[in-house]
DNA sequence: ATGGTAGACCTTCTA
């Protein structure tokens, strides 16, 4: 099974690229975020067209996330739990039915910039929201895939420009200790743990220059239950698509599990 | 040195 993660930057702006990418590529599973839409504007005829299976959790203007198989999906879940008052559109689960069934999570992970404002708070309490509702999918013992964009930095190993990004909110300490902190529940790093090497980059700004000069950062991840890391075979950050036309500032990362 | 681009949407916010 290949499952794919792709922060899209407008489904709509973007849907031609997006699903030349998606005839090509073919991935049973995907997750998009930031498809800056709400559910009805989200264009699923297209997708069903080319196989898929659609689950939306959408917004108006910002955020956003959609699921996509292309085998049925059970007990679709929208909305990460533990806040009521919450309105960002920023995650969905469900399980994608098959000879063995995984659950796949897709999340569109708070920015948090400024850094020392509320934008950042609540990044770290949207983490922390993560980290206890996956401690209640852990004793269920399945394949689980936690895929989209962390907007983390993880380690100075995944950032051409360390010093360029000391006061982001995507590599504070405290960010970057609660992803370790979702790791140590007993989740793997996909790309880390299929040899990724150094400069394996998923995101580069629109400013700046920053895709000519590779000056990128790994803010895509994709977390792994044991059940599915067990079943790694390899990892592909499909880094072309950033010098494609009118691309996303994210290019799709394709996770395969022998499943 | 404090730029620069992109998308949604309407004047500015988010990234």
């Amino acid at each position: 099974m290949r499952l794919a993660t792709w922060n899209v930057n407008s489904v709509n702006a973007r849907l031609e690229t997006v699903l030349a990418w998606f005839e090509a590529a073919s991935p049973d599973v995907a997750v998009l975020q930031e498809i800056k839409c709400i559910d009805e504007k989200f264009p699923a005829e297209a997708f069903e067209r080319l196989g898929y299976n659609v689950a939306v959790h959408g917004q108006k203007t910002y955020n956003g996330v959609a699921m996509l198989s292309k085998t049925p999906m059970e007990d679709i879940r929208r909305g990460l739990p533990g806040d009521e008052t919450d309105e960002q559109a920023r995650y969905i689960e469900t399980v994608v039915s098959g000879a063995r069934p995984v659950r796949v999570i897709g999340i569109y992970l708070p920015n948090g910039n400024p850094i020392g404002t509320e934008k950042f708070a609540y990044k770290l309490a949207w983490m922390e929201r993560l980290n206890r509702h996956i401690r209640t999918l852990l004793p269920l013992e399945e394949p689980m895939v936690i895929a989209g964009d962390y907007n983390v930095i993880p380690s100075e190993a995944d950032v051409e420009k360390p010093k360029d990004w000391l006061g982001d909110a995507l590599f504070q300490p405290e960010s970057r200790a609660a992803y370790r902190a979702l790791q140590n529940l007993g989740l793997t790093d996909a790309y880390m743990a299929a040899d990724g090497a150094p400069g394996g980059y998923t995101f580069w700004d629109y400013q700046a220059g920053a895709w000519p000069r590779n000056n990128g950062i790994r803010i895509d991840h994709a977390l792994l239950s044991p059940q599915a890391a067990d079943r790694l075979v390899r990892v592909d950050i499909h880094r072309d698509v950033r010098g494609g036309e009118k691309p996303s500032d994210h290019v799709p990362v394709v996770v395969e599990l022998n499943l």
